[in-house]
DNA sequence: ATAAAAACTGACCGTTCGGTCAGACTTCGC
DNA sequence: GCGAAGTCTGACCGAACGGTCAGTTTTTAT
């Protein structure tokens, strides 16, 4: 053949190749079956081969992981630190989360599982991933109280459920395969919690 | 010995035995150390015996999943079905539920592991827990909903986002191992979604 | 006391799976 | 064309685990 070989290129295309195939393989039969010779068999190559590109299990599955969640991560970090207000902010980040999943629905119903993902590999790991989306989105929850938009509550609590409340509808949306568009799905969680946590004053002026 | 053996009671005391150190272990050193060997060694017995309770490991961990659950799915159909309002209802489950995690502590670590551990045996078993819950949830929502106490939702994703929040806000609690009463996290999340599920109406009205 | 019945034991088996490595195969430089 | 360097292979290994059962111990009935 005449195209290269050996580049850090073409390592890294073939690196692709094994994380497709792992991925393919947890969304068309779970994570039980993804061992090592499987996701030989589904790449195309020996298993001996896996470990030319990968040290071991865990390490394949911590790059899956991270190549899956960089995009949403990024997405989500633009948004929180962004210039809009902490109600838009919260409407866009729901919006995100929702919208990520419906594009990439397969990829998704890994991340459902990441609980169960990053417990079989090296435990605290995703831990840190959730922190920061916690810790961004209370930040944000923090500065609405900060400029009187909110009324004064814990901000990490509330941010907690607010994700957790996300996960649900996107949870509810894989079960149910939702023909719901998402952004009734966003709207609603949006609603709920800013309506929430609208300060008594403007509770009592009224809403739109 | 002069003590009652072979009685459907004794037989039962030594299930209890099984089960409880089953719990010890997932509490001690988590999931993946509970095999039926170290499951038979924390209970002081052979592995075989184990064996003679329980058809095989996955009826040992559903028989533990069940006693420990069953209390507290019992309460909360308490409250579900109950007299009171819809508001009530709602801040009533959600004390219930952080209650219980608090009396529970060690208990709930393992719930927090449920999908997980319901994923390793057969599949959708804590599904219908869940939507049980879920459905019950909902029934109370579209309540207030007829009653005009809230205004217009999808009462099924409302019930899935109050579930998950609870669940959050639990989750917060172990690990910070927050020192919070538990009544005061109970009003967080009650508070947010009455005041997000409140009619126009009512907060035009203004709160209290 | 004794024998039948019941309960218990733990060595053993089969399977699964992560990881290894000696050798086969391919590519590259000359 | 040829040998060296790099790449790939899959048979093999050891560990872990769920489950079994022939044999041992304990309990019970007489």
């Amino acid at each position: 053949m005449a195209s290269p070989k050996n580049t850090d290129l073409w390592n890294e295309f073939k690196r692709q190749g094994i994380q497709q195939a792992v991925i393919r393989l947890m969304c068309r039969e779970g994570l039980k079956s993804v061992t090592m010779e499987r996701v030989a068999q589904e790449t195309g190559i020996a298993k001996g081969t896996v470990y030319l590109h990968y040290r071991d299990k865990q390490e394949l599955l911590e790059a899956v992981k991270d190549s899956a969640l960089a995009p949403l991560t990024e997405k989500l970090h633009e948004i929180l630190v962004g210039a809009a207000s902490p109600e838009r902010k919260l409407r866009a980040l729901v919006l995100r989360y929702l919208t990520y999943f419906d594009e990439k629905r397969d990829l998704f119903r890994i991340l459902l599982y990441e609980r169960e993902v990053t417990r079989v590999m090296g435990e605290r790991y995703q831990t840190d991933r959730y922190r920061n989306l916690i810790d961004g989105t209370a930040r944000v929850i923090r500065d609405g109280v900060r400029k009187r938009v909110f009324r004064n509550v814990d901000a990490r609590h509330v941010a907690a459920m607010f994700i957790e409340s996300t996960v649900a509808l996107m949870n509810q949306r894989l079960l149910d395969d939702s023909p719901r568009p998402v952004e009734d799905d966003a709207e609603l969680v949006a609603d709920i919690f800013l309506a929430g946590l609208a300060p008594v004053a403007a509770r009592r002026r009224g809403a739109a």
